[in-house]
DNA sequence: CCACCCATGTAACTAGTTACATGATTTC
DNA sequence: GAAATCATGTAACTAGTTACATGGGTGG
């Protein structure tokens, strides 16, 4: 299981509530790796009970608010994960099933959400080039942020490719519905 | 849930049993959508008593041998889901949460991994190309045959960018290890 | 004082994975 | 006759989602 993984790498970078950690995982690793705040106060409980992290109530906080930090044994896990080969990711996109479907029983009417996404990637595209700029400008990068670059820039790549892949869908739904 | 409708996709597009289907999907729907035979099994006992398919035993077939296809029940909730809303798919990519850890707690000895990768992204990319060749060269094409070519394509771009991304990863990766 | 955000969780369900089990038929 | 493949499933577990629940603090 990676989303105990993904939570210790994000605790390394800065020790928090496991409320901070939801938003923060929504703006960072959430982007390739989504989990809701259920599922995360789950995994903090047992990450603690393996003795992967440990938590104290922040004084001065709101009630019951605990920062989670990263204990030795579980850097020692993230390196032994880290150092694990691991399978290639699936895509798994239910526009393909769709438009199959559409190949196989007649046209369904897809265009309309294929534009809908296309609307959707091009604002996701634009957002991250946003971040680009703003971010790594910068030629003379240290070595983390470099890694930080070249995650955004897998992130740049595949929306550009659903956008431009998303656009010729649409160019040939449209031509048959003019037909 | 969607595992059901890619199963009617690929029964409308031709009626067979579990065992055909769980073959027949890795080699189509699969690339998009991945099931085991348990899963398969389960989800098509599932739509049986919906209603959604029928089965027959096959005479002549081995012992137990089932044939199914979708009943017009079935084909009215593909066209009903088909034209729903949805979501865009999420990435959850390993690789970028080991990245990352890398950049949080230092060198971790990635690159192997990512020649391994490499080597795996480069072959299936040749095999889609491949089926482009075989499939897709007559440039005249019926609707059925273009959305299915339409599907391929985005395989092949999917991929396509996951070789050089993956290529530039490594160019990085090597970099720091020389110095 | 009301709405919103912070901050925590439980419970129930659905989907996906892994391990196990069984027996028939074809191929060497 | 042994091994591979066809063909079906059950059981148990793990991961992910959805709905519900609670209460404190802050800003208007």
């Amino acid at each position: 299981m990676s989303l105990q993984h993904a939570l210790l790498t994000s605790i390394v970078e800065k020790p928090c509530s496991g409320y901070e950690l939801a938003r923060r995982f929504d703006k960072s690793i959430g982007y390739f790796w989504h989990a809701t705040h259920q599922q995360i106060y789950r995994e903090l409980a047992r990450m603690e009970e393996q003795g992967w992290v440990s938590s104290v109530e922040v004084e001065g906080g709101r009630a019951g608010k605990r920062k989670f930090k990263v204990l030795a044994a579980g850097k020692k896990e993230l390196r032994r994960w880290a150092s694990e080969q691991s399978e290639p990711f699936r895509l798994r996109d239910e526009m393909m099933v769709k438009l199959r479907a559409d190949a196989a029983v007649g046209p369904l009417g897809l265009a309309e959400e294929f534009e809908r996404r296309l609307r959707l990637h091009e604002q996701e595209l634009q957002t991250y080039r946003e971040i680009e700029l703003r971010d790594f400008s910068d030629p003379d990068m240290p070595r983390e942020t470099q890694i930080h670059y070249l995650i955004l820039k897998a992130g740049i790549a595949f929306e550009a490719g659903r956008v431009q892949w998303t656009k010729e869908a649409l160019k040939m739904l449209r031509q048959e519905a003019s037909t």
